[in-house]
DNA sequence: GTCTATATCCTGATAGAC
DNA sequence: GTCTATCAGGATATAGAC
């Protein structure tokens, strides 16, 4: 972001260093608890090079922010989620979600636990965390359009996407208590199906 | 908790005053970014007064914690949801769960923005973070084995508590996004007749 | 780009008069 | 129980040699 035209290779690789260790401990810690000498210590680098290549403990933030969503983001598949009927497509779609959530746990406990900072965070901060959910709503929202075929009716798509994504991020924080709390595809499948059928979407309630 | 055993009238009033402020502060601002400075000013008690009540700022947030919880779980009805089915009896639930969520909301911001903080509370903190959660679950648990009329088969009144308490937690995250947000009881309703109907409770999945 | 050293502020917490 | 005054440490952030 800030680094000269030429090739700096060494510069990249610190930044990409802190990057790492800043996203951990702060998906791990929040936002407010973690220092930045608590990273310096954790990668190696003086807090001087922190502040050299970010700016500002905010800049650090926004930037693990941008990089946990390009990185997820980009790891979801596309919205066209292949299958020949809405139950097919469903269990596509929700095991996108799974395995997203699964691999990607500290983008989501970043969203959501540096979601408490309204005053604490700068303005870029927080349209960074509002730009990772929108993109994520809005896969969803594009993908269940897909699935339940429903592409002209983008209300019933949004509603089940808010409701898919109300489902990930309340799992998010059930893995605080207990770590080992999975997604469970198959209730969110049952309730998604019955939510798209109570919105007039022509859908089998049940597998087979 | 450590006041003389005659008449205290203004420590506790002091108490509750520092209290109200911290419960304000910490879901606002999360547990690590609400120092001790800010409750003082914000309450107009020297610092040294609040560490004379509580002792520490842990002790503040479990003090805050389980003011939270016992103010939340004695606001929640009985579990014997009355109704004459299950329909019925389900809304009363639902309706009881809402009203809950609106009128206490520092309690559930409490409860997920403060979960971040792995290494930075105490034991004790972490154990009064979960006798919270644990009891919400389990009144959740309860409640809906009465609508639905499943006492006698636990695991699935503890999958719909469980299912509920994600939707409604997800909520709260939704809300530092769009404030406005509600706990869509509605879809909520559908969901959850859906997935008792899925394991075999007999229920009418219509409204009437 | 990376290092050492440092400035400034604020934190949690305590001492002791009243 | 409440106040003023204060400590020791850690926070963010910067200066400047290399």
């Amino acid at each position: 972001m800030t680094e000269a035209p030429a090739h700096a290779h060494r510069g990249m690789r610190s930044r990409d260093a802190i990057l790492d260790t800043a996203t951990e401990l702060m998906s791990l810690h929040g936002y407010a608890a973690t220092s930045i000498s608590m990273v310096s210590a954790a990668c190696g680098l003086p807090a001087s090079s922190i502040y050299w290549h970010f700016g500002s403990k905010d800049g650090v933030y926004v930037a693990v922010l941008e990089r946990a969503r390009t990185s997820l983001l980009s790891a979801l598949p596309p919205v066209e989620v292949p299958g020949a009927d809405v139950s097919q497509r469903l269990d596509g779609f929700l095991g996108a979600v799974g395995e997203a959530f699964q691999r990607h746990p500290d983008g989501v406990k970043l969203l959501i636990g540096l979601g408490m900072l309204q005053r604490t965070a700068s303005a870029a901060a927080v349209a960074e965390l509002r730009r990772y959910r929108d993109g994520l709503l809005a896969w969803a929202r594009d993908a269940l359009g897909f699935v339940f075929d429903v592409r002209d009716r983008p209300e019933v798509a949004e509603a089940l996407a808010r409701f898919t994504l109300r489902a990930a991020s309340g799992t998010a924080v059930a893995r605080w208590f207990d770590p080992a709390a999975s997604l469970d595809a198959e209730s969110l499948r049952v309730a998604l199906l019955a939510l798209a059928a109570h919105r007039g979407v022509p859908v089998v309630t049940g597998r087979g």
